[in-house]
RNA sequence: GGUGCCAUAGCCAAGUGGUAAGGCAGAGGUCUGCAAAACCUCCAUCGCCGGUUCAAAUCCGGCUGGCGCCUCCA
């Protein structure tokens, strides 16, 4: 069996079957740069940046495109506000998505568009809309017509004459119909504004995506991703604008994750109710930050709170501690060598149980990247280690065993601990030293006083069978 | 009005027909000079009512509570 994922166009889990073997032609829908983007953002990007690197540790080229959307009224609002240029707020907000993405571990994509790069190309696929009948322009704005796209509505799952019934049907103005959506915008007094055969304008917001999947990925997809909300209108108007145009399914797979909620309700930038990541990282750990986000099933909406932060720091801690100990254990052995019988390659026993929970975690992850339970299976793995450093394990044990819980650390994202290295690690192991000496001396009074004066600089100190190891606070 | 989702221990959260994963917190124990870390054990019958079934947290119906979307939103 391999991956199945659940599928908003069906309404089921399927089996990922790509158009082209081995291949998965992946697009993200990318944050809007008028500021920084808050946690419900962040949740979104790390979680298709986990989906993308499970599919390549399941041996998948992926091919990932996630674009910034750099023409858009509230970068125009924003321009107006600050004194700046359109092109230096978008700038400034697609530098600090980097830096902020940086420190969640999101990889960059393959290519990562901007709309402003496109414009030739939205211009091209309007005309063609137009030409094909599916669109019509009214006092320089072009308008996708709804009424010649059958399948208008199936994404949402919701039929055009609900809609039309709908609850917030705005004015129709100049529109034919008011499910119809600007594709191009005609250009208001002092906004930014490109040529085209229809007048000064700039691109509607939903066409962007279209073209760009289309410029870097071709004329059909594998997988589209992004948040719940943008089910409608934003992914059913590109369907309807990219299906109308080749004729051919879009997007084999539709993917879209819950929403993150603070008090019960979504963390959204219109309500005001957000954490900006950047703020949040300023005061928490990043990976215990993104192990949190992936804590939940990306459907499911996660509620945000400062305890459950609390919650997954402890839980990495956790991780980390076996790691370190792990890695104690190896330099332990390798500082003994007249223990030979320690110094064996890994064992059956151990190769045997390592396969097994490699075998679990990819069960549970091939089931629409349930990444709760691909933790749930890294903390076994993190138990069963923890448990062979209590028996005469051989240095191949304690590597293979430091390298199972990397390899999940590592497709989940999380990635090693920071390896603590200072320069006060030279006079904390000569206070172990010394320490040691006394213990061995049965002296407790001085050996206790040189805990207590560590511990006071935050050093922790354990004793264990292969002797003293020590960690930060 | 339309449409979709959720309700599992003190908390977070998987499981979606075969008798409740995992984590955090808590209790007891083992180990230790004492600790720490670690390990072991203990800690829920799954919102309510009814139905289907040999068997339901899991399927169906109803109810209650909460949430999303219906052109700003990841």
């Amino acid at each position: 069996m391999g991956i199945r994922l659940y599928n908003t166009l069906s309404g089921e889990k399927e089996e990922l079957h790509t158009l082209e073997p081995g291949k998965v032609r992946f697009y993200a829908c990318g944050p809007t740069v008028y500021n920084l983007f808050h946690i419900g953002n962040g949740r979104m990007f790390v979680i298709f940046d986990t989906v993308r690197r499970y599919l390549e540790y399941r041996g998948y080229a992926v091919r990932y495109v996630q674009n910034f959307t750099d023409v858009d009224d509230r970068i125009i609002h924003r321009a107006n506000e600050t004194g700046d240029s359109v092109r230096e707020v978008a700038n400034r907000y697609i530098e600090a998505y980097f830096e902020d993405a940086d420190k969640l571990h999101i990889q960059r994509a393959v290519v990562h568009p901007r709309v402003t790069e496109c414009i030739p190309d939205i211009i091209r696929f309007i005309e063609e809309l137009i030409d094909k009948g599916h669109a019509y322009e009214e006092a320089g704005t072009v308008y996708f017509d709804t009424s010649t796209f059958a399948d208008y509505g199936k994404l949402s799952h919701q039929s055009l004459d609900s809609m039309q019934a709908g609850f917030r049907v705005d004015v129709l103005d100049e529109k034919h119909d008011a499910t119809d959506f600007a594709l191009w915008k005609a250009a208001k007094a002092g906004e930014e504004f490109w040529e085209s055969p229809w007048g000064p304008g700039r691109p509607g917001w939903h066409i962007e995506c279209s073209v760009m999947n289309e410029k870097y990925l071709g004329e059909q997809i594998d997988i589209h991703a992004g948040g719940r909300d943008l089910v409608f209108p934003h992914h059913e108007n590109e369907i309807a604008q990219t299906e109308a145009k080749t004729g051919k399914t879009f997007a084999r797979y539709w993917l879209h994750n819950g929403t993150l909620n603070i008090n019960g309700e979504k963390m959204s930038k219109s309500t005001g109710n957000f954490i900006m990541t950047r703020d949040l990282l300023e005061r928490r750990d990043a990976r215990a930050l993104r192990l949190f986000l992936l804590s939940a099933h990306y459907r499911h909406p996660l509620n945000y709170t400062e305890e459950a932060l609390d919650h997954w720091e402890n839980a990495l801690a956790r991780v980390d501690r076996a790691l370190k100990n792990l890695s104690f254990r190896a330099d332990s052995i390798q500082a003994a060598p007249q223990f030979l019988s320690v110094h064996g390659d890994v064992r059956r026993e151990t190769e045997r149980a390592i396969e097994a929970i490699r075998a679990a975690f990819i069960r549970v992850m091939d089931d629409d990247f349930n990444t709760a339970e691909g933790i749930s299976v890294m903390f076994d793995a993190v138990r069963q280690a923890n448990l062979a450093l209590e028996d005469n394990v051989t240095l191949g044990d304690v590597t293979a065993w430091k390298d199972i819980v990397l390899e999940f650390l590592d497709v989940l994202g999380i990635g090693s601990p920071e390896h603590d290295v200072d320069v006060a690690e030279v006079y904390i192991q000569s206070l172990i030293e010394e320490r040691a000496q006394a213990r061995k001396n049965r002296d407790f009074v001085t050996s206790d006083k040189i805990r207590d004066e560590l511990l006071a600089k935050g050093i922790v100190i354990e004793d264990t069978p292969q002797g003293t190891r020590w960690s930060k606070a």
